[in-house]
DNA sequence: TTTGAATTGTGAAAAAAATCACAATGCAAA
DNA sequence: TTTGCATTGTGATTTTTTTCACAATTCAAA
């Protein structure tokens, strides 16, 4: 099986919301063109992309909304439910619980971690708090490979190392600290600073 | 002028927030393979990207940190100081105007704004937060080019377009919706679950 | 001075991604 | 039926990005 680039994977998850969408407006078909505008992207990389996962439309109709989607989910081996937990119970963290709750999304969020005694034993838009303390073992109970990590940047790289060490593959990262891990895992860096950096640069240079 | 990639965009930003940090150590200079350790991208790339930005090393030292650091702020075009606006003070919001305020940036939050009067004309993290109805006269009075959305996604089109109508020419969404706009306005979409679900993808998957 | 070791900068090669362009398809209307 | 149209799927091409590999550089030590 081929590789499949990370962009290509940003842009069938972007295609996968659209078509939920679509879905629940019971649109039944679809143009490339069409999701194309809708995503952002071009028609032909549309396609090129629908290619890689293997769908196939008609000439006809276009693709069929419900089918594709399912496709791409399946490609996406975003199976019946991924656990994910949260560390770090701040703004932020409280700003995700929230989103998390209300997507209806396979993926579900099953605890919060905090080293605040305040926020320990409490429940925020749904999600139980535990004692940072508890976290190891409650990875290896519940076989957690996904967690998203909204701790002050000073304490990520120590959190990060035990999270993995306890069985974490991939590792959602708010802060602003680079991660030094084993390289199997997987960190995606979302430094909403650098987003707003970015901003910046484009609007006034490039 | 040759056109720049967002790649290399990215990584000449995190670049330039390992130098800081590495400044702030007081350390003076820095090779590429140290650069590279940091920031987590290959050497090569690394020296490829200064290649881009026209600074030149020694064999012996290699960069020099604060030349370096200015180099790069200054071909990312970060001037004096730009002033960015925010929209939407929820929970996600105001994680973002606390962790704006951490930043000493050169990229500075000037004002918050909201429909809820309990929210209107109350000071969160240093920022002041005005009714929505005045955005379109502050963003002309004050020449604001950058802003940030946060609010729900079903409000996120129709104060894109309002900010786009009154000046604004880069927005850093982070709503699930897409913004259908102007061509010329850069859009950074910073969409959490997508990271989410990007993780989980390379975790089970590829 | 001379040698050796480490590093930079960059042409050239390779790999990857995006775009083009068009044959094949399937429907609707004449 | 037949014609015409809009769309898909995909080889081929182009462009972009990354990687390789090594000459040039600089310093320290002999």
């Amino acid at each position: 099986m081929k590789r499949i680039a990370e962009n290509t994977i940003n842009r069938l998850i972007v295609y996968k919301k659209e078509l939920e969408r679509l879905r629940k407006d019971d649109v039944r078909n679809v143009f490339s063109h069409k999701l194309a505008f809708l995503s952002g992207f071009p028609s032909h990389l549309v396609r090129r992309d629908l290619m890689n996962v293997g769908y196939n439309g008609s000439p006809a109709h276009g693709y069929d909304v419900v089918e594709l989607e399912k496709c791409i989910a399946d490609f996406l081996c975003t199976p019946g439910s991924v656990r994910v937990i949260l560390i770090g119970v701040g703004n932020l963290g409280r700003a995700i619980l929230d989103y998390c709750q209300q997507q209806n999304h396979k993926i579900s969020m099953v605890a919060a971690f905090d080293s605040d005694k305040n926020k320990v034993n409490k429940v925020y838009h749904g999600i139980y708090t535990f004692h940072i303390d508890s976290i190891k073992n409650f990875i290896k109970e519940n076989d957690i490979k996904v967690a998203i990590i909204t701790v002050p940047a000073s304490d990520a790289q120590e959190i990060a190392s035990a999270l993995v060490e306890s069985g974490v593959r991939g590792i959602v990262n708010f802060t602003p600290a680079r991660l030094q891990l084993n390289e199997e895992v997987y960190i995606e860096n979302l430094d909403m600073m650098l987003g707003l950096e970015k901003v910046v640069y484009f609007v006034d240079g490039g």
